[in-house]
DNA sequence: CGCAATTTTGCGTGCCACGCACTTTCTGTA
DNA sequence: TACAGAAAGTGCGTGGCACGCAAAATTGCG
C-alpha cells in the first residue's frame, strides 16, 4: 500500500508543501525499509513505492539510495547555524558551539531516525561516507557564521572551516560511540563532555 | 597502448608482487585519467584498459571508480601508524600525532598523487566522501595505537576513536585549505601549525 | 614436464542514474 | 468560473556499473 506523506498544514503555496512533503516521504520511506529489511534489500523502485510515487520521480529528488536516507538529516545543519546565530556574541566560540549542537540535538524533540541513521552508518561505511559528505556541506554553512562571529574569512582562513568540521566530527563520532554503547545515557551529556575535551584555537 | 606497471623488484612471491602491481597500476590509471579529462568522463573500462587488465578484473581489486582514486593514498595510514608508535612513549599524544602525521607526509618524498586527489576531493563530493571513508578505516588503525599508548580500550573508550579522527580531520581540512590556497608555502608548517591549535584531553 | 592453485577473463543479470518528451496537477488571472 | 502557463510526475530508452559464475590462462612447485 503506497501511502503517501499527508501532513503539514502550514507552510506557503500547496505546490512547495506537496514537494517539501513527497521529499521527506521518500527519505523517511527509505530509512523504515532499510530498518526493516536490510539496506541491501531496499530498491530504489521499492522507496519510491513506499512513498507513492513513480521510481523515476525518485531521482527528480535525490541522486541515490544513499543520499536519500541521509538527507533528512539535513535540516539539523541549518538548525545549528541559528542557534549558533542566537548565543551572545562575547560567548567563547567553542562553547557556543556547543550549546548550539546540544540544543539542536533535542529540537523539538530527540528523533529516533537519528539513531536509525547513525546505526546504518556504522555497518555500511558507503552511508557513513554519504553521511559525511551532507555534514560538509553543513559545515560549509556553519563557516560562514563562524567566520561571521569571530570576524575570520570564511574563504581565505583556515580557521572557520576548520572549528566547523572538527565541531560536526566530534558531534558525530560521539553520537555514533553512544550509539554503539547501548544509547541509555543521556545523549546531550555525552556531547557536552566530548565538546568539553576538544579545542581549537583561533 | 596498455601500460601495465612494472616495478617494485622486491616482495615475496612473483604472484604477490603482480597482484600488487595490479592494485596500484590501477589505481594510479584511475588517478590519471582523471587528471587528464575530468572525473566524469573517466569510465571502468578506461581504468582497465589503461592498466591492460579486462573491465572484469577491475572489480577483483575495487568495487566503484571512487575506491581505486583513493585506495592509493591508504599507505599513509600504516605509516602514520609506525611514526607514533616510534614516538617516545611519554610525548604527549597529540604531540606525538603531530609528528607522525608530518613524517608520513614529507616520506619517503612528497607525492604529488596526494595533491591530486585532494584537488578531485574538492570538486567532486562523491570523491570527497569516499576519501573519508578511507579515513575511517585508517582511524580505527590509528585508533588502536592510540589506545595501547595511553592506556585506554579502542573500543569501549571514545577517545582514541575521537583522537585519531579528529587528527585525521585537522590533518585532511588543513591540506584542502593549503592546495585551495596555490600550495606554495611548505605544507608540513601548515600542518604542524593548525594541529598546534587543537586540543583534544583524555 | 605436468599438475594443482590462483588469477584473469567473458558472459549474463539486475540495478541504477538520468535525458527527453509527454501527461497530469496546480496557480494566478481575466 | 474558466483557462493558459508553469511546475511536478511519469514512461521509456540509454549507458554504465557491480558482481556471480564457470571456463581459460598463468604461475609455482615437485
Amino acid at each position: 500500500m503506497g501511502t503517501a506523506a499527508r501532513k503539514e498544514p502550514a507552510g506557503q503555496g500547496l505546490r512547495e508543501r506537496k514537494k517539501k512533503a513527497t521529499r521527506t516521504a521518500l527519505g523517511l520511506a527509505a530509512l523504515r525499509l532499510a530498518a526493516e529489511r536490510g539496506w541491501a534489500a531496499v530498491r530504489v523502485e521499492d522507496i519510491a513505492a513506499e512513498a507513492g510515487v513513480s521510481p523515476r520521480t525518485f531521482n527528480n529528488y535525490f541522486s541515490s539510495k544513499e543520499e536519500a536516507v541521509m538527507a533528512s538529516g539535513a535540516d539539523r545543519a541549518e538548525r545549528v547555524r541559528e542557534e549558533l546565530a542566537a548565543r551572545p556574541p562575547q560567548e567563547p566560540l567553542w562553547e557556543a558551539l556547543t550549546h548550539a549542537f546540544v540544543a539542536a540535538l533535542a529540537e523539538p524533540s530527540f528523533d529516533p531516525a537519528t539513531v536509525l541513521r547513525a546505526r546504518l552508518a556504522l555497518t555500511h561505511s558507503q552511508l557513513a561516507a554519504e553521511q559525511v559528505r551532507f555534514e560538509a556541506g553543513m559545515a560549509a554553512i556553519l563557516a560562514t557564521e563562524i567566520a561571521r562571529r569571530t570576524g575570520t574569512d570564511a574563504e581565505r582562513d583556515l580557521y572557520p572551516r576548520l572549528a566547523a568540521t572538527l565541531a560536526f566530527t566530534t558531534f558525530r563520532v560521539t553520537f555514533e560511540h553512544w550509539v554503539r554503547s547501548g544509547g541509555d545515557t543521556p545523549v546531550a551529556d555525552a556531547v557536552r563532555r566530548a565538546m568539553r575535551r576538544v579545542r581549537v584555537d583561533p
